[in-house]
DNA sequence: CGCGTGTATTCGGCTAGGACATT
DNA sequence: CAATGTCCTAGCCGAATACACGC
């Protein structure tokens, strides 16, 4: 059924991308474009060397005009004057449903008596409720800044009666909630079916946007729920009230001349703007930390596309530069300048441990977070000597997302005695490197490379890394699930180095202790199978005729089928092992130039699907698009 | 061997956190 | 240089999907 479902599906895909590529033909543009492609490809770009009939990924090309490669296209649509596009046309965003008083029978108690609370501050006590058994509710400071919060929503009788969170049960909340969940689960087909209808209607008028001469994705079109603020690591505004967002509280942005949103019945927006030199769609001020959040394109977008292309091009421009710059930083470990040497070893550590920047924060206002600039005292130690290496430099400080950092380096004599200069005199909270900020750092940067900045290093670091892994790991002799064991090991590698990890799923031991039972069985069949081969093989010497040979062959295909089943378990729990507390996605996503995987995939023979799914693959439609077998990052 | 059902695994949405440019 | 604005990076978690299993 879903199979058909699908086909349909395609089918109308098919006939809209045929409607708009008319279209295009009538307003002449693909013929322009077609010729102008024609041109290029006789030299100029390096990338073009594209055959638009062979292209197996036509339907990776954009779904309106289907006229060229996704970086072609690019190419031709470039502008200079910093405008990000010249049309934009949206829908503006998703409202969540307003809120729905519980019903009479589920009940609030506060010291133990039923009590019926208004609708505001019942709403605010749905959020608690809703998060009963999540450890947030033990803390204080949650528990604190969220009662502060319902107070204030509370009439003023129901802020004279309730004075205690102690006292409030909101337990009859939470297993109301339970049981809603429960019955989402359990609902029928039909039911769940149309629920999805719904969905997929709701995506395709809100979850596209116009912009220039293209049908595009957009990333986040729905508005955040109001809930509690949950920060991560010990946020001190953890358990503050999220407010709900209303049509006032918002900016839309978008062409002059395009049809704008119009705001729900009733409401207006807080403002329409023109700005073509941003790329959001949408925004609002968050009122915790007084941010502003914006809705904006998805990932296999024109404009993330592009800025994530031109990223990787940054970080190869630093690779032809970054022994020069090694050089000069070590030579300026010695310089007879304090603020120099800090900045020195500072960028040592950004390229050696793929560290962040490390901005300044306020104070009070978020959790205490650190990376190379902003690292202190006690987050650093120094041991001359240590498990038989010398100048070993351990780290230990909560990073990005609260994940704690802790590595043990053995560093330069230089380095070393860098270090323990920059500790004199200092106190556990005072700054290790207290002549440098990222600005100070960024501005240096900057006059070594055009557009180099620290983050780059992480690129740089992570994406060099990986192709050499890849190259010192595979090799053509492999089979499928081998390479692909290499390829996570080296995608791993990079995970490392960044730091990228993950609480240790729930169920591991458990899927582990799994996976081994299937190994055992899997080995039993084997010997099992080999065992009658080998009679059979005997069979074959003795009769001699036609039917024995066979049953020799098609055991002997057993026999192959079965050990290429049990290598792959076995590959397959390796590299879950290895895997245990270390996330590989971030830096597939984030810092792996994805031509680097590309070419590997087409050198190796491996299907690009083992190694992107079908979100990957569309984030990465340009290099998958342009990269042929020997691009070299 | 196909089918429905329950369970493990993967995906992708969500939204907070950070880098860095601009004001 | 501090505040603000923009956009990239991050882990978590519920939903979707793949897979195992019994009929």
């Amino acid at each position: 059924k879903s199979c058909s479902e699908k086909k349909h599906r395609e089918k109308e895909k098919e006939k809209e991308r045929l409607k708009h590529k008319e279209k295009q033909k009538e307003e002449k543009v693909d013929l322009i474009v077609e010729e102008e492609s024609q041109k290029r490809a006789g030299g100029e770009v390096e990338m073009v060397r594209h055959n638009r009939d062979n292209n197996k990924n036509a339907g990776l090309f954009c779904n309106v005009c289907l006229c060229l490669p996704l970086f072609l296209r690019w190419e031709e649509e470039k502008c200079t004057d910093g405008s990000k596009w010249r049309f934009l046309e949206h829908k503006g965003p998703v409202f969540p449903p307003p809120y729905e008083p519980l019903p009479d029978r589920v009940r609030f108690h506060y010291d133990g008596k039923a009590m019926k609370l208004s609708p505001g501050a019942e709403e605010v006590a749905t959020f608690y409720a809703k998060m009963l058994d999540h450890e947030y509710t033990t803390k204080d400071i949650f528990r604190k800044n969220f009662f502060k919060d319902w107070r204030k929503e509370m009439t003023s009788e129901e802020k004279s009666k309730i004075t205690e969170l102690k006292k409030c049960d909101f337990t009859e909340m939470h297993e109301y909630f339970k049981a809603q969940s429960e019955a989402r689960k359990q609902m029928s087909k039909e039911e769940k079916q149309k629920i999805k209808e719904e969905n997929e209607r709701i995506l395709q008028e809100y979850g596209y946007c116009v912009m220039d001469n293209h049908r595009e994705r957009i990333g986040n079109f729905r508005i955040e729920p109001p809930g509690l603020f949950r920060g991560r690591g010990d946020h001190p505004k953890m358990g503050k009230l999220k407010r709900r967002i209303r049509p006032e509280d918002i900016i839309i942005n978008c062409s002059k001349d395009s049809v704008h949103p119009k705001a729900p019945p009733g409401t207006r927006w807080k403002e329409v703007r023109h700005d073509n030199k941003v790329t959001w769609l949408v925004s609002w001020t968050e009122k915790i930390q007084g941010s502003i959040k914006y809705i904006m394109l998805n990932p296999s977008s024109r404009i993330k596309g592009e800025k994530d292309w031109q990223k990787y091009e940054t970080a190869r421009r630093l690779k032809k530069i970054v022994e020069r710059i090694r050089a000069q930083y070590r030579e300026d470990w010695r310089s007879k300048e304090m603020r120099i040497r800090q900045r020195a070893v500072a960028l040592y550590f950004i390229d050696k441990l793929a560290l962040r920047a490390g901005n300044e924060k306020d104070e009070g206002e978020t959790a205490d977070t650190v990376g190379c600039c902003s690292l202190r005292v006690e987050h650093i130690r120094l041991h001359p000597q240590m498990d038989g290496q010398d100048y070993v430099v351990e780290l230990d400080f909560p990073g990005k997302d609260s994940i704690r950092y802790y590595n043990k380096v053995s560093v330069e004599k230089r380095v070393f005695k860098n270090l323990q200069l920059f500790l004199e005199n200092k106190q556990a909270k005072d700054d290790l490197f207290d002549r440098l900020n990222t600005s100070i750092l960024n501005k240096h940067l900057q006059e070594l490379m055009d557009g180099l900045t620290a983050k780059v290093f992480r690129t740089y670091n992570a994406s060099i890394t990986l192709q050499q892994q890849l190259k010192e790991l595979t090799s053509s002799d492999d089979n499928i699930p081998e390479k692909i064991l290499s390829y996570n090991r080296a995608n791993r590698a990079v995970a490392v180095l960044c730091n990228h990890q993950r609480a240790p799923p729930k169920t591991f031991e458990k899927s582990m202790h799994n996976l081994q039972t299937k190994i055992d069985e899997k080995k039993k069949q084997l010997s099992a199978a080999k065992k009658e081969l080998k009679a059979a093989k005997a069979d074959a010497k003795t009769l001699r005729d036609e039917k024995s040979k066979r049953v020799v062959e098609t055991k002997k295909k057993a026999v192959q089928r079965i050990s290429e089943q049990l290598m792959k378990l076995e590959v397959q729990a390796t590299d879950r092992e290895e895997n245990k507390q270390i996330a590989l996605g971030t830096s597939k996503l984030n810092y792996l130039d994805p031509r680097i995987s590309v070419a590997w995939c087409k050198k190796l023979g491996v299907p690009i699907e083992k190694i992107y799914n079908k979100t990957q693959r569309e984030k990465f439609a340009w290099a998958i698009d342009m990269t042929d077998e020997d691009f070299e990052f």
